[in-house]
DNA sequence: CTCCGAGATTGTTCTAGACAACTAGGTAAC
DNA sequence: GTTACCTAGTTGTCTAGAACAATCTCGGAG
């Protein structure tokens, strides 16, 4: 099996992908030009292009016409952030891990509770995590739930699941979230837990996420290691 | 004027796009065969194609092989998601103000260059701008744009215009972007022009926005006063 | 040092066909 | 009736060029 014998353009297009993927070439690099790959492939000349046009709409290269077709990245762009899942989750194949350092059932204190549209006497899990990547400390998580929305939260073991994949065997599901992002010097606790100096720059963001009603389901607070940088996607 | 002589596939396309929006076809309805443009036009198969491609990537048709390409909405789809404006344009109301400091003709460094995926004796302009909010600084700005794109923005008059509408009025749209956003300590000069001491944790963001071709045309970087928050809004 | 021009390099557009893959519908055999 | 096959029509892939336009390089003039 397996001989399926796909067009030549995409045969191409699957070949040079995975010279990218393999780091033959660097972002800033140029391609070889599509004469030199109309001879390597033994294919015509609009067969080439055809096949470049998939990695520049992958954005993937640049074509730039009298110069060269040049490499971007070498990975499709990773989403993230507008995505409603927390930043770290997707961090371009890199090992993410995590470990929680507080789980615990509180009353909240006057910002969360407004924050989360509860009263002062309500009760809210938090939880507090320290996210890693290839096993160095990348960013710091607070989260508060409200207690009604996960009852098993306080106590349940969360190293294998995910939050959201928590929450959404809860039968809670996340419609659209607003999220605040500032810079705050790290104070002793952030610098401690993320290994950095006391008033390193810290990336901060506070994400409030509502349920398809509107109810405020989660209180989250990130702080972000100086070295990892947070990607957002826009479009028209 | 206006008579550019557009490539004869970019004409195909836009009247085929006209004749969409004009109500011509419906959602449902069959469009002519590719001979049969083939022929009304009296040009070659592929350039029909290339013409057909762009209504494609647009979703305004699918193509059924052996069947025949069909109509599937006839105005391009909203977007959204995120806006494709700097994050200070909207602020809720507040009078937003600003002042350019630095307008200039430059050759890239090699990250803007890099970045811009130009070659390093090209020509960038260079913009910097305090932006203000009911008067009192609040970000700064720092705009990279190949000369290419817009000439006579080395010397042009922004004080009325934004730079989003000057691009446009050049011709230039912009189609998405993505953003990089971490933290940083204040240096001097971000520190004079926004008011505040030297080594204040200040939210910056990098932003490289594309045109619809995928070619770079801006490269912007911000500093944001730490009184100032940005927020995003995420979707599901 | 800058400016300008000539030539080389590279992507862009276009042609006129050919064959392949697929669809829809009709026809004949069962 | 049902199935199998055939056929005309449609999009999909590909060729072997050719001319064109934008850009870069490099050398020479000022």
């Amino acid at each position: 099996m397996s001989d399926v014998a796909l067009p030549s353009y995409q045969r191409i297009r699957h070949v040079l992908r995975q010279e990218l993927e393999r780091g033959a070439l660097v972002p800033g690099d140029r391609m070889p030009t599509e004469r030199e790959l109309v001879e390597r492939f033994g294919v015509a000349h609009m067969t080439v292009r055809h096949a470049i046009d998939g990695l520049v709409r992958d954005g993937l290269v640049v074509r730039r016409r009298g110069s060269g077709t040049f490499v971007v990245r070498t990975r499709p762009m990773a989403r993230s952030a507008t995505r409603l899942q927390s930043f770290s989750d997707e961090l371009g194949g890199a090992v993410v891990g995590g470990r929680v350092i507080r789980q615990q059932e509180i009353r909240p204190d006057r910002d969360v509770a407004e924050a989360l549209a509860m009263s002062w006497n309500g009760r809210v899990v938090e939880l507090v995590r320290v996210r890693t990547v290839d096993g160095t400390p990348a960013s710091l998580q607070q989260v508060f739930i409200p207690f009604k929305f996960a009852p098993g939260l306080a106590r349940d073991d969360l190293t294998d699941r995910s939050l959201y994949q928590y929450l959404a065997e809860a039968g809670v599901t996340l419609d659209r979230a607003e999220q605040r992002m500032f810079a705050v010097a790290a104070q002793d606790w952030h610098a401690e837990l993320l290994g950095v100096p006391i008033s390193t720059p810290l990336l901060a963001a506070e994400r409030l996420s509502r349920d398809p009603e509107n109810h405020p389901v989660e209180l989250a607070r990130t702080w972000s290691h100086p070295d990892l940088s947070v990607w957002v996607e826009m479009n028209r």
